[in-house]
DNA sequence: TTTTTTGGTCAATCATATTGACACATTATG
DNA sequence: CATAATGTGTCAATATGATTGACCAAAAAA
C-alpha cells in the first residue's frame, strides 16, 4: 500500500484543547506559588525554602535523605538552603535516638509560624477555588491530578 | 466577652484535604515537566527554552516584549536563552514590516519540530489522563484550573 | 525636532547548581 | 573485631543563572 495517510494520534481540535490545558497548568501553577513567593522574598528566601518547610511540617522528624528523595535535588543543592533555615532557627536537626547517624528535621515554633503563613495562602486559594467550582469538581480535579502525578 | 474561641478559617480535616491538594499540584507539575525536561537536557536547554518555544509556536510573530509579558521574566533573563535559540536556528526574529523596531518571533522548521516533540509528550500525557478520568472530570478540572489561574 | 518606545547589549555582582571529592560518626556485615 | 556501607556535613572548582543599572540605536509618536 502506498500513499496511505497515517492517522494522527490527536486531531487538530483535540490538540488545541489540550494545549489550553497545558496553559492552564502553567498559569495556575504560577498563580499558586505567587503568594508564598512574595512572602519569602522579603526574607531572602525562595521556593526551595518553602518546599523544605512544607515537607518538614508534613512529616516532622524526617531525615535529610528522605527530604532529598521527596524534593529530587542533590545533597549539595539542598545543603545551602537547609543550612540557612537552620541558622535562622526555623528548622532544627536533632540526632535520632535510634540511629545516631540520622538527623531528624523538625520545625521550630518560628518555623511553624512561617510555614503556616506560606502554606496558608495556598490553602485559602484552593479552598476558594473549590468552593466556587463545587465539591464534584473538586473530586474530579483530584482524580485527574492523581493520574497526572503518578504517571 | 473573654476566653472566646475564634472559629478557625479552615477545620483541621479540611486543612488536611487541602494539603493533599497542594501536594497533588506539586507532584503533578513535576511529572508534567519531566518528559520535555529530559529531551531538553540532551541539547543543553532548559524549561525557559521550552516556554519560549511553546509561546512562540502558539502565537507566531509575537514580539519580544509580548513574550516577556507572558513569561513574567526580565528582559535580561530572557536575553540569553532567546539568543541561544536564535543561534541554534530554532527561532527567527524578523523585523516587523509595520513597525521596524519590533522583532516578530517565529519558529524555524527545526524549531517547530523540537517544539512539537517537547509539547507532544505533554499532550499525550494529558490525553491519557483525561481518557482515564473521563470527560466530565476533564471539564471539572478545567473549571477549577481556570479559577486558580485567574485569581 | 524632541520624546518615547522597542529591542538589544554590557558589566558587575550575586545567587545557585553541579561535579567530585573528602571527613566523621554510626551502623551493618563478614 | 575488622571492614564495608550509610547518613550527614563540608569544601573547592566550575558553570550557569539572575539582577541591577546603565547604555545605545532604530523607529515611531508627539
Amino acid at each position: 500500500m502506498i500513499d496511505q495517510k497515517s492517522e494522527p494520534l490527536l486531531t487538530e481540535e483535540r490538540t488545541a484543547e489540550l494545549r489550553e490545558a497545558i496553559e492552564l497548568l502553567f498559569f495556575s501553577y504560577r498563580a499558586f506559588t505567587r503568594g508564598p513567593d512574595q512572602i519569602l522574598e522579603k526574607r531572602g528566601l525562595n521556593r526551595v525554602h518553602h518546599r523544605i518547610l512544607y515537607f518538614v511540617a508534613r512529616q516532622p522528624g524526617l531525615s535529610v535523605n528522605e527530604l532529598l528523595g521527596v524534593l529530587e535535588v542533590s545533597k549539595q543543592a539542598l545543603h545551602i538552603p537547609l543550612r540557612q533555615l537552620l541558622s535562622m532557627n526555623l528548622v532544627k536537626n536533632d540526632k535520632s535516638k535510634t540511629d545516631g547517624r540520622v538527623r531528624e528535621l523538625r520545625l521550630t515554633s518560628a518555623g511553624k509560624r512561617l510555614e503556616a503563613r506560606l502554606t496558608g495562602t495556598q490553602l485559602l486559594q484552593l479552598d476558594n477555588v473549590f468552593a466556587e467550582a463545587g465539591s464534584d469538581a473538586e473530586k474530579a480535579w483530584r482524580k485527574a491530578m492523581k493520574l497526572l502525578a503518578t504517571d
